[in-house]
Formats: structure tokens, sequence, C-alpha cells
DNA sequence: AATGCGGGGAT
DNA sequence: ATCCCAGCATT
């Protein structure tokens, strides 16, 4: 009786990619060092199907690292609008000055030299490194330690250290010597598709014969969870103060911390009179009207925004020190822009913004 | 070793 | 409403 070696990790999944895998997706497609880079940032905690339209715009606008290194900061941020993470974005640009200015314009294929780049960590240089330059380096992204949580059932939230480190060493054994590139996508693909978080479809799964969490019936318990906290709800008001010439007033927010970089409306205090503010800030009286009150929720807590909509009787006398306020008009200026000041610039021109009749 | 950093999709 | 996503930088 004859009995086939069984294959190697690597070996069945790569033959399951074969058949099953993506790769018709943008970044899969004119393969480049900076095609990939940018894919890999954008994809950053962000899934594939929020990235595709942003990652195709971003590329129709900066089709190259030079062109993307010789542009105001302003207009990369522009195209993350709404993307999150404004880090990635002032990082992904200072990062391509610095191939520019230090690797002459080459997109470094040194695994060392990539995690030197702002933005590019242990992950994100295995990804590029072995999609795009043809090296070998494993990864540790979500879906990868999904996957491997699984297979070898480690327990434990992979916030931890020892238990990212466990995975580390997982993903390090299991990354083959040959087709390395298809191997990344393919661990990738898995996760997010047949080993999803809930609901994963092991009767299908090409490395399920040895899966620890699936011998046991236990898939959904790896990986373990982040310990749950309740995030905190704060408040604030936020002016849309419109010049008697119809513009709004933008506020530059300072180059690092929440909304880094993004130009956003002056932001007050709930127990501050908006009438003290206008007086201090611009010198100048209007008429108030508190809007409908709007919940943006980030990661780490709730943002209660009561908008205030200010109209002024006259042109300020005194304002724009230096360039970090301007007056919105909805033009075409290319603005980095926080989803709900977003949101609440986007009512303004559509005019369909709601008074709130409970305030004052 | 933990925390800050967005916004939205899936359930 | 909860969880978490092709993580990194900072502390």
């Amino acid at each position: 009786m004859t009995r086939t070696a069984p294959q190697h990790f690597s070996t069945r999944l790569l033959d399951w990619f074969d058949r099953h895998g993506r790769k018709n997706l943008p970044w899969q497609k004119d393969i480049s060092p900076y095609r990939v880079w940018v894919s890999e940032i954008m994809l950053q905690q962000t899934q594939v199907s929020t990235v595709i339209p942003y990652f195709e715009r971003f590329m129709a606008r900066f089709p190259d690292v030079l062109s993307l290194a010789d542009a105001p900061q302003d207009e990369v941020l522009a195209l993350w609008t709404g993307l999150g993470y404004y880090a990635r974005a002032r990082n992904l640009h200072r990062a391509a000055q610095q191939v520019r200015d230090e690797h002459n314009g080459d997109f470094p294929c040194d695994l060392e030299a990539l995690q030197q780049l702002p933005g590019i960590g242990r992950s994100t240089a295995g990804a590029i490194f072995s999609i795009a330059c043809g090296g070998r380096a494993p990864i540790l992204d979500g879906n990868v330690k999904r996957v491997l949580a699984r297979h070898a059932a480690i327990d434990g939230w992979p916030g931890q250290k020892a238990v990212e480190n466990q995975l580390w060493a997982l993903s390090e054994q299991h990354t083959p010597e040959q087709r390395v590139a298809d191997y990344t996508q393919a661990i990738m693909d898995l996760g997010a598709s047949l080993c999803s978080r809930s609901r994963p479809q092991c009767s299908e799964c090409p490395v399920s014969e040895d899966c620890q969490a699936y011998a046991t019936g236990e898939q959904t318990r790896y990986p373990g969870k982040k310990p749950k906290k309740t995030i905190p709800v704060k408040q604030c008001q936020m002016l849309l103060i419109e010049h008697p010439d119809g513009g709004i007033l933008l506020e530059k927010r300072p180059p690092s911390g929440i909304w880094g970089g993004l130009w956003s409306l002056p932001e007050l205090a709930t127990d501050t009179d908006p009438g003290d503010f206008l007086q201090q800030r611009l010198n100048e009286s209007g008429d108030s009207t508190a809007l409908t009150p709007l919940r943006h929720t980030f990661s780490h807590y709730h943002l209660d925004i009561q908008p205030i909509h200010i109209q002024l009787h006259r042109a300020p006398t005194l304002i724009m020190e230096d360039q970090q306020a301007l007056w919105y008009n909805g033009g075409p200026q290319q603005l980095g822009l926080a989803a709900p000041v977003k949101k609440l610039l986007d009512s303004w021109i559509q005019r369909d913004l709601l008074t709130n009749p409970m305030a004052d």
C-alpha cells in the first residue's frame, strides 16, 4: 500500500491559491515596489473593499514616487480624507521624500532599508520585500495572525508580546523558500476568505488536516480577544463660522495627534460661549444657530459634536496669522478633512443642515 | 509592554 | 452595539 508524504503547509496553501486566490486586485496589476508600498500602507488596519477606490485615485494623481514626493502635504491628505489613521499619509509623504533624497528616487529593495522608512514596520517591510522585490521575508498582519493562531492553537491576545512572538516564529517557519510572493498573498487571502473571524469554512481549507483549532472544534477561540474597555464619551462644539461673502472658517490642526495636519472647524468645549470665542478670535459678533448634533466614534472614544452655525454681520478685521486658517468655499482647493468635518461641510454646501429645535 | 491613532464593514 | 480590519510610532 502506498502512502504519500504529507505536504508542507506552504505547498498546500500555494496549491489552493493557484485555484482560488485573488489575483486581480488593483495593486496586483503592474506590480512595482511603489504600487505595492502604497497599497500596503493603505491596507494597514483597513479592509480591501474600502481601500480600492482610494488606491485608484491615489495612483491616478501620484503615479510614481517622485510625483508623491514633490506634492504638497495638503494634496496627499486630501486623497486620504475618510480613510483614517492620517499618520499613514504623512509618513508615506515623508518616506517618498526620503526615497527621492536618499535613494536616488529608487525604492529600496532591502529589508532593513525598507524598515528605516517612516510608516514601514516589520510586517509591511516583509510584504513589500516578498511581493515586490522577490525576496524571502515573513509577514504578520491580522489575517496571518488568525490563520496561524488557529492552526497551532495559540492562546492569548496577539497584542501581548509573548503571543505575538510565537506568531512571528510560526510565520517565519511556514514561509517557503520558493514562490514567496504567492505564498504571502495566499496566506492573507486565506485569512480574508475561508479562515474568517466568524464561521470559518474549514471544510474547504487547504490546511485544515493539521489545524489544531479545527481538530478540537474551537476555531473561534483563536486568536484571543482584545480585553474590552468601555470607551469614554467626549463632547465639543464645532463652529461653522460663515463669512458675509459665504466662506466657512477652517483651521489647520497640529502636525501630530488626532486628525494631525488636517483642516478642521474651530472646536470649543461645551461650556464655552461661542460668542466669547468669536470676540476673541475675530473681534466680531454674529447670529448663532445650533444645528443637529453628530456622534463620531473613534477606536478609543466617542465624540459628540454640537455644530453651531454663526453668521457674521461684517467681514472680520484681523484674521489669518500665517497659513493656519482659511475661508472654505467648496472650491477646487485640495484639503485634508476629518470625516465628520467633511460631513458637516458637505451638508453646508448642500444647504441641508438641519437646525436643532431643542437647542437655542 | 501598553497606548494612541480613523473610519467603516461585518455580524 | 461589538469586533476588528494587509500595523506603526511612541511612550
